[in-house]
DNA sequence: TAACATAGAATGAGCGTTCAATCTAGAATA
DNA sequence: TATTCTAGATTGAACGCTCATTCTATGTTA
């Protein structure tokens, strides 16, 4: 990946990477205003401030820029859903983590580009693939969470009741980009506290 | 719906009546298929069984075509949040009727396109207009039907928290339209139960 | 005949993509 | 140092195609 040639500065690779991300900002961007398929290479190349042919010197189309733009989308999801595994405290842990993941999920500008890439998802087999591999990743940290609070609170549960709890968990969080597009004006914290306490409750549910 | 008269083929209200139907039944399986702008007129014509040129003489253009899905899409809603509070032992019904709204928000058919509709509306403010003022109605029955529940059993809550509920309701309902896409495999009565159970305790949250 | 239903070709705009030409900056040479 | 060479970065016009929409002509019915 490095240049081990030390007369000539280490161009090349950081300059690509600088530049394919300069694409995927641009691209994002023009994928929240206007979707994915009325998103123009022109469009794109424009506001990355380059020339249409030369996206395709870093994508070789435009569905691998949508496929980049799903899979970065998707990492930070799992970076955080990986966090709540690390906390000593989990139970507390997730339910703090709640307020910040609600408040998260509540940016419109964020929902509409997350709403766009699970209605790709559900017609565009690539992109379908990409999704549900990374929400099977997601289902497994937080079955492993979710047991292990459970086994604290005295809870032998089978592995199909936990992945429900799993579901209904991911519905809670995911039920708010629809929210706050259809309803922008919602209270935020007043929802995220009867969010918290419903996740509590879901802990508490009967094996 | 059927014409009274004989002599008269049962033309002109009806047969216009038929052929728009016809349009929006092409036009919501294209969208559903290919979303709303990679459907072109020339598939949804040739799936209604008439030339792209007809298709103008029912609907001024494409835009009017989206919107008119949306808005029948919404009154499903709509009607079905309304049967609500007819019943005559609300919480029971309430509680009742959720497993077969779940049932209904697990079809993955149905749900890519009110991903569609929701992620349209992030951005086309027409769309956005029709899809805040259903959801508007449906929050204020909701509201009506969760206070009335509540105070039976003897709780009085300001207006504010009443909304609150019934955002987080919402929630359970509407994530299923995620989670049936990220995880197409995903138990359905497991999760209809433990769902039922959420709102269970949705209802019993303290003030 | 008058009015409407329908078809299908025509139109012009915009799409994703390609590609030959140009620029740029470091390496090599003198 | 001054000049030439070279390879990658970058451009923007051009291509073939599809799009939404319009227009004209042809049934079809009352």
């Amino acid at each position: 990946m490095q240049n081990t040639d030390p007369t000539t500065p280490p161009i090349d690779a950081s300059r690509a990477t600088a530049r394919r991300q300069q694409i995927l900002c641009a691209a994002a961007e023009c994928f929240r205003e206007y979707g994915f398929h009325a998103a123009s290479i022109a469009k794109i190349s424009s506001i990355a401030g380059m020339s249409p042919g030369h996206i395709y010197h870093y994508f070789e189309n435009k569905e691998a820029i949508i496929a980049a733009i799903v899979a970065q989308d998707l990492e930070s999801l799992m970076t955080m859903t990986a966090e709540f595994r690390a906390a000593a405290n989990i139970r507390t842990a997730l339910i703090e983590r709640a307020a910040e993941g609600v408040a998260d999920q509540l940016d419109p500008v964020s929902a509409g580009l997350k709403l766009e890439i699970v209605a790709e998802a559900a017609r565009n087999p690539h992109v379908g693939q990409i999704v549900r591999e990374a929400d099977a990743t997601c289902r497994r940290e937080l079955a492993i969470t979710i047991r292990d609070i459970r086994r604290t609170a005295g809870h032998e549960d089978s592995p199909a009741a936990i992945d429900d709890m799993v579901e209904v968990l991911a519905c809670l969080f995911e039920g708010l980009l629809l929210r706050t597009i259809r309803n922008p004006g919602l209270d935020h914290s007043g929802v995220a506290l009867r969010i918290q306490t419903a996740i509590s409750d879901l802990l508490n549910q009967p094996t």
